[in-house]
DNA sequence: GTCTATAGAACGATAGAC
DNA sequence: GTCTATCGTTCTATAGAC
């Protein structure tokens, strides 16, 4: 993205896929700097501390998933929005190295007063928000807490059940409670 | 539960609060038999590893788990078995040490071959089968999947958004989908 | 006596930090 | 690449219950 800072991209992305598929405590900072290829002491020159870059990794997260909620605000009605976003999930849980809502893993490992854990409340700020916005219904309200529910049940059903079939049962539960509300 | 082993039982329970409010990999050996009472030699000669404690901190919980099911099911028809365990998760979601599925939290945290995971799994099915039992459908219906979905949407939502509402959203939405299918 | 308990020291490995 | 802290684990020593 930035070359002016190639070691700091490949730390992120080192540190994206590795938090991301093993889990952040489980993973240690020798195997991410020797993914990304970076000396050790470029990993403490771009970021204070282990906790640093896990933010930095949650942050990208999120960045992807703000355009992933645009591109799916492109479609012209709430069916189809809502639909579009349910299918590029469905698309991701097929994937062999799918594990499920990077942010609900993140929100069972840390500590709530960890400050990486801001990232995942504006994840779910970014979320209510899209829903709400795709379905031209306020933040709060019940039908938008439903469809967050959809949202979470299905990842983290294809996640335990590796069975992607569970997001198509969440996208049923989704449109129906739309066309219900 | 057996007096024979009131050790064995303090370090379970106290285990069981640990771990499930802070984390596993964030609790240690020392903070637990601290709880507990107990010496570390104890918790050696009660468990091989941190890891068979922390299996028997799950089957535990799936023990609870199963029993909670059990009670839900004595209710005489679909709809008020449905109530009967939504209203209990609305419950739990309220107080204040309430962090989330116990499973679903391990489950981010620990290494699918790890042997604790298969306990996760055993959740898993055992809650596809009260879901069935409890409308009269086969465990891998989509009906019975859908259910699961607002289960798992249920208690995640409640946790991160210190929200015990989004309980009630997902009963709406079991009870919707159950009456729909 | 044997089993299980307690208290604490000490070891080895790992992981984060500089 | 080194330092240091921490964590899981093991060992020594001792006391009480059946």
């Amino acid at each position: 993205m930035s070359p002016a800072h190639p070691a700091r991209d490949r730390l992120v992305a080192a540190a994206a896929d590795l938090f991301y598929r093993q889990g952040i405590h489980a993973t240690g900072i020798d195997e991410v700097i020797a993914r990304a290829g970076v000396a050790k002491a470029s990993l403490y020159n771009n970021f204070a501390s282990k906790d640093e870059l896990v933010a930095a990794y949650l942050r990208d997260a999120l960045e992807r998933s703000r355009r992933l909620f645009a591109e799916c605000l492109s479609e012209p009605d709430p069916p189809s929005r809502l639909r579009s976003f349910f299918d590029r999930l469905a698309a991701g849980a097929t994937r062999d190295d799918f594990a499920g809502c990077p942010f609900a893993n993140a929100a069972a490992e840390l500590d709530p007063r960890d400050p990486a854990s801001s990232v995942l409340a504006e994840f779910d700020r970014a979320l209510a928000d899209f829903f709400a916005r795709a379905i031209d219904d306020a933040p709060d309200s019940p039908a938008v807490r439903r469809l967050v529910v959809c949202y979470v049940g299905a990842l983290h059903g294809a996640k335990v059940r590796h069975d992607p079939r569970v997001v198509a049962d969440a996208a049923d539960l989704a449109l129906a409670t739309w066309s219900r509300a």
